[in-house]
DNA sequence: CCAATGCATATCAATATGGGTATACAATTT
DNA sequence: AAATTGTATACCCATATTGATATGCATTGG
């Protein structure tokens, strides 16, 4: 047996490091294809390859305009690496740190109710 | 080019779920090998590799203790992994899910100063 | 209607995975 | 010292990946 599909689920898609700055640059708003080619400097059939792996697991949306293909994050589909992850949290922090950052988390929120 | 390896980084050891499972079983403490052979249901020789591709990536440390070989794990190495993600949390969650998160984080932060 | 633009898909190569099984090695026990 | 227990490693196979490149298809412009 081989490795598991990159569309297998989120953790695969994610490992991948240009999946993520795909990703991450998402996280600014939709985008058609060339963008993300120049922004990733890879060749376009790459990025449309990389696009449709995360169309599969669910991480982007696709919305045709014109000629384009506009591509959005979903973030939801983030959720399962992040539950998992976030379990460990208390495991590799100390209690004054974790303290810390639930603070920095509600401060956060306020800033968001400010926006 | 082939797709990244496995031992990459974190993103990639943690893509496969048999090595999430037995990170997994670390947080309940330190294991023998065969322990985990026990608990995943797999061949020794699978779990001895699996075991090899998180120690390369610093996710689980090693001790010899007789003949047997401790695994303990190394939750730092996650790290990366959360940071990552935390950043799409917001985006994700509504304003009060968000701020009941926090609430249960500063509650099982209490529960942690309890034990 | 034909050309051009924006993407997607197909194909080829090189690679390394994960599972199976056999085997090597180390520490203990008898 | 020989046998046993606990792990690690080596090798085989089938598979699917990423990157390159070429090409197909759809939408829009002339």
């Amino acid at each position: 047996m081989a490795r598991a599909a990159t569309t297998a689920d989120a953790f695969n898609a994610v490992a991948e490091p240009r999946r993520r700055e795909i990703l991450d640059a998402l996280t600014q708003g939709e985008r058609p294809v060339n963008d993300l080619v120049e922004l990733l400097g890879l060749a376009q059939p790459h990025v449309s390859r990389h696009l449709r792996v995360l169309r599969e697991v669910g991480a982007v949306d696709v919305r045709g305009e014109g000629r384009q293909r506009l591509y959005r994050l979903n973030p939801q589909a983030l959720k399962p690496i992040h539950d998992w992850v976030a379990s460990y949290r208390h495991l590799w922090e100390e209690r004054f740190e974790l303290l810390e950052d639930v603070l920095e988390d509600l401060k956060d929120e306020e800033n968001q109710q400010d926006t």
